[in-house]
DNA sequence: GTGGTCTAGACCACT
DNA sequence: GTGGTCTAGACCACC
């Protein structure tokens, strides 16, 4: 596995996590991977591992059965809560970059309402 | 310097150096670092920043002139249209992120239509 | 340092520091000891009273400056509801004990009002 | 078995065998397991159970029948008396606890208070 | 097998 | 010197 470095393994961890959860690869209630595996699959330490799912159960957003495993929270309402604030998140991201890069909020906003057209038109995001 | 491992470094420079041009930072007809200073300050070979800036001048996005150095184009339009370039293309990466976390067109469009109300309110983009 | 078999270490430390904090042992505001000089206090690895600290972290009782330490926060409401809870709990436990013991809840209360009319009379606690 | 370090062991058999009569548990007059049995059951050495029995039988709380065995007081009031005492010890360590995290001979009461209205009202103990 | 805890020891960035 | 992160390896309780 490549984990950026500058950013500790565990945030990587803990965001590769949720994604999976956002996107209904892991369904709400479903059961995890074993800390272990986990730690094998992304060629870390169990430790660092243990550390991310604890940070997201104090989240709440799993929890433990002891001796059984962790599993997703059966909240949907939370899992799409998460999944707007990813989003937005990231959205903000990218418009602060575009700030960055010289664009005014009025042309951010215009570039935006191309997108949406052009996605309207077409029904679909992919260009290519 | 901290560059992502899987892609090709002399990518990321390309990104770091265009970057730089399309904010601003380093502006039309205006003289690059040399080869040299790029490599020490990017911790990289030389090699691999010559490589960068081969495949620039190739764009037409830099140009060269023999025994005084490299200087970025001064064709306003195509920076210009470099930028758009650039931001529609990490667009259509957040948007197809967003299809992978489970939102349908109508739903991203929907999100976007919400955060241009917010910027059009706040004037800013940054939440914080 | 003696800690009870049969409950984790770091909550017992979580325990030990709150008690400081809600005593006034430890200011709101005031620093806290190094991790180190607690893990040599106490007799425990550093790892440890990292876990403990940054528990107390989450739920906001002290707060982090990076490279200079971890301070207790100022927020002196949270204290008195901190040390509220604490007290409470303690309660609780008592009487649970009592119930076990084989008091009924109007024994109990009895029990309570005559300790009570015992500390209005003498001002004090302390029965030695 | 677990006993806390830094008290005398045949203390907290004492505790846990005073607790069993208090509670019931072991009635008046029945016949106390061997002192060989509570050692395997405490995982102590038979000394040491004999140095708890016998401080007991000064306190006249169990008495010895030659060749047969100990038994448990038939006396109930001094089994009620010592019920009494102990929840009352218990108290005290409870409100000089609280003296200690800095409340108030007053703040103590209203606390009780509180406690035994709301055990009234529910009727129980337990809020869990 | 599961998660949970703990230790020892290491390296980092920051000041 | 500070906190933060990470690893390797260990033992525990539970089922």
């Amino acid at each position: 596995m490549d984990f950026e470095p500058n950013t500790p393994i565990y945030l990587q961890i803990i965001d590769l996590i949720k994604f999976q959860i956002v996107s209904g690869k892991i369904k709400p209630g479903e059961k995890l991977s074993s800390v272990r595996d986990m730690a094998l699959e992304y060629g870390v330490n169990p430790n660092t591992v243990q550390k991310a799912l604890s940070q997201m159960e104090w989240e709440k957003l799993v929890f433990t059965v002891r001796t059984t495993g962790r599993y997703v929270t059966e909240d949907e309402a939370m899992i799409r809560d998460l999944r707007k604030q990813m989003a937005e998140r990231h959205l903000e991201e990218t418009f602060v970059l575009f700030e960055n890069m010289g664009y005014s909020v009025e042309e951010t906003i215009a570039l935006l309402q191309d997108m949406c057209e052009r996605m309207k038109k077409n029904g679909t995001i992919r260009t290519v």
